[in-house]
RNA sequence: GGCCCUAUCGUCUAACGGUUAGGACGAAUCCUUCUCAAGGAUUAAAUCGGGGUUCGAUUCCCCGUAGGGUCACCA
C-alpha cells in the first residue's frame, strides 16, 4: 500500500553533441530531486530527429554525467520494464499512442507537403496575422497510411491555466493551440508526442525543463487531454544567460562544454556546487555544497524564475573551497594527471602541497606552477647577483658586498641547526634575531633570492625547510663563490 | 509582429506587507609581511519608471520600459 507516488524524474537530452552547464544544471536538479526523495533518476536519450543526431555524442554526454556522478537508475545501458530509454528504439509505442488519437478523431494526416505549408506561413506573415495551421485543416479526414505526417486536432480551442513548481500560476491564450504534428513522414515522434507518451510510460512524476519549452505548454496540455491522462508535476528552470544578457546560453554562442571543466581540472562536487547556486539557492547563507548536502538542501520551490548569468570567477572560488577540504590523499589523486612530467617522483614534490594548495584556482593551474613558479624546488636555480641585493642597498657601493656577508652569515647560522631539527620553526629561530638586526630587508631578501632565483616566492624559511639542509646551504654557498 | 516569461549591488542571490534592504563572488583600502600566495579587517556598490491598494510597499494590482523565450515534419 503506498499513498504516495514514489518520485520519478528524468533527463531527457539530444545526442547532438556535448552537454553544456545549462543542460548539466537540469539534469542536476532533476537528480537531486529524485535522490532527495528516494526515487528514480532516468537517462532518455530524445534521438527522434536522425538529421541532427550527432555521432558519439551519446557516450560523450553519459561521460559527463559520469564524471559528475550523476548516476541514473534507467537509461540508455540500462532499460526498464516500460522498455528501451531510446526514443528511436520505441517507435512502436508512439504508433500505438497515435493510433488511439486516429480512432478517436483527434488525429489526420496533414494533406500538404512542407513546402505548401511553408507557403501559408509566409502569407500569413505577410499579413502580419500568427499563423495557424488550424485555420488549414482539410474538413474531412484521409485513412492514415502511415506515408504522410500526422498532426493533432485540437479540438478544445481555450485558454490554458496551468501550476508549474517554480513559476506559480501561468497561462496562455489560444493563440497558443494549434493542430501540430505527432509523427513525422519519416514515423519518427516529435517531441510533442514523444515526451508525453514516455513520461506516462516510464512513471515520471516531475518534469524538469528549461524555460524555452513554456510556450509549449499548452500544445502539451491539450496532448494529456486527448489521451485522458494526469501530466507530472512541472519545473520550469530559468534560463542561463551569456555573459553579455544577449542572449540565452548555447552552444553556438560559446557554451563549454562541461567535460572542458573537467580538463580543466575543476572538481565534480564543486562544478556541481557552482551549477545548483545558478538559479536556486537554499534559503540559508550556505554557499558550499557537497553532492550529498545539495540532496538534502534541494528543494524546487526555490528555484529561480528569472535568468541568470554564469559567473566562473565563482565557480573557482567554490572549487578553491571544495580543494581545502580535500585531503592530501584526494589532493594528490586529484593532482597527479596535471604535473609536469619532469617533476613526477621527485621527492621534493609532496613536500610542496600546502604552497600548491594556497595558489591554485583548479588542478590545470599546477603545470603551470610546477613548471615555471616552483621550478627551483626541483633543479638549482641560477641567481642573478643583482637582483640578490635587497633594494635599499642596491644603490650602495658596498652592496653586493654587504649582502654576501649577510649571506654567509645566515648559511653560519643554519648550518649549525641540526639536521633532525631542519623545520620551520627551527630554521625561522636560528635566522630572525640576526635578520632584526640587521634589517630583514638586508638578510631575508637575499636569502630567498638565493634559494629561489626569483624575486617573488614563498618565505625562504618555507622555501628552505622543504629545500632540506644540504641543498639550501649548497645554494648559499654558489652564490658567495 | 502575436503570444508567453522575467525585472534587488557589476555578477549569483536573501528579505510572513514593517529590516539601517542581508550574504557571497568580484573590486578597492588597510593589517600581516623581505617578495608572492593564503589569511584577517574595512569600504564602495542594488529594489527599472509611473500610477494605484495600504497607516506602511522590494514584496500585491495596473500601465509603461527593458531583457529573454517562442511562433518547425528541431529538441
Amino acid at each position: 500500500m503506498e499513498n504516495t507516488k514514489k518520485v520519478v524524474t528524468r533527463f531527457a537530452p539530444s545526442p547532438t553533441g556535448f552537454a553544456h552547464i545549462g543542460s548539466i544544471r537540469t539534469a542536476l536538479y532533476a537528480y537531486l530531486w529524485a535522490r532527495k526523495n528516494n526515487g528514480t533518476f532516468i537517462l532518455r536519450i530524445e534521438d527522434t530527429d536522425q538529421a541532427r543526431s550527432v555521432e558519439g555524442s551519446l557516450e560523450h554526454l553519459q561521460n559527463s554525467l559520469k564524471w559528475l556522478s550523476l548516476d541514473w537508475d534507467f537509461g540508455p545501458d540500462k532499460p526498464g520494464s516500460f522498455g528501451s530509454c531510446i526514443q528511436s528504439e520505441r517507435l512502436d509505442t508512439y504508433r500505438e499512442w497515435a493510433d488511439k488519437l486516429v480512432a478517436k478523431g483527434l488525429a489526420y494526416p496533414d494533406p500538404y507537403t512542407p513546402q505548401e505549408v511553408e507557403a501559408f506561413r509566409q502569407k500569413a506573415q505577410e499579413e502580419k496575422r500568427p499563423f495557424l495551421f488550424r485555420d488549414h485543416r482539410p474538413e474531412t479526414f484521409e485513412v492514415w497510411d502511415g506515408t504522410k505526417a500526422l498532426r493533432f486536432k485540437v479540438s478544445d480551442i481555450k485558454r490554458y491555466e496551468w501550476f508549474d513548481e517554480a513559476r506559480g500560476t501561468l497561462s496562455a491564450g489560444p493563440e497558443a493551440l494549434d493542430d501540430f504534428i505527432l509523427l513525422k513522414a519519416d514515423g519518427f515522434p516529435t517531441y510533442n508526442l514523444a515526451h508525453i507518451v514516455d513520461d506516462y510510460n516510464m512513471g515520471v512524476t516531475h518534469i524538469f525543463r528549461s524555460d524555452e519549452w513554456i510556450s509549449s505548454f499548452p500544445r502539451f496540455l491539450s496532448l494529456y487531454d486527448a489521451f485522458e491522462i494526469e501530466h507530472p508535476v512541472f519545473v520550469t528552470l530559468p534560463p542561463i544567460l551569456r555573459d553579455d544578457r544577449t542572449k540565452k546560453l548555447g552552444k553556438r554562442d560559446g557554451a563549454k562544454d562541461v567535460l572542458d571543466y573537467k580538463k580543466e581540472g575543476y572538481l565534480p562536487d564543486a562544478m556541481l556546487n557552482y551549477l545548483a547556486l545558478i538559479g536556486w539557492n537554499p534559503g540559508t547563507e550556505q554557499e558550499i555544497f557537497s553532492l550529498q548536502e545539495m540532496i538534502e538542501a534541494f528543494t524546487p520551490n526555490r528555484i529561480q524564475k528569472s535568468g541568470a548569468v554564469a559567473n566562473e570567477e565563482k565557480l573557482e572560488w567554490i572549487n578553491r573551497e571544495h580543494i581545502k577540504q580535500l585531503s592530501s590523499t584526494e589532493f594528490w589523486n586529484y593532482a597527479k594527471e596535471w604535473i609536469p612530467s619532469e617533476v613526477i617522483g621527485n621527492e621534493m614534490l609532496f613536500k610542496t602541497e600546502q604552497l600548491l594548495r594556497d595558489r591554485i584556482e583548479k588542478f590545470g593551474d599546477l603545470t603551470e606552477l610546477l613548471s615555471n613558479e616552483f621550478e627551483y624546488f626541483f633543479k638549482q636555480p641560477s641567481v642573478d647577483e643583482k637582483m640578490v641585493i635587497w633594494k635599499t642597498l642596491k644603490e650602495d657601493p658596498e652592496g653586493l658586498v654587504k649582502t654576501k656577508q649577510y649571506l654567509a652569515h645566515v648559511g653560519n647560522l643554519l648550518a649549525s641547526v641540526i639536521e633532525t631539527e631542519w623545520n620551520y620553526e627551527s630554521i625561522k629561530a636560528a635566522v630572525i634575531t640576526y635578520a632584526d638586526e640587521e634589517g630583514k630587508g638586508n638578510v631575508l631578501w637575499p636569502l630567498r633570492v638565493t634559494l629561489t632565483g626569483k624575486e617573488k616566492s614563498p618565505d625562504p624559511f618555507e622555501v628552505a625547510s622543504i629545500l632540506g639542509k644540504d641543498a639550501t646551504l649548497a645554494r648559499i654557498a654558489a652564490v658567495l663563490v
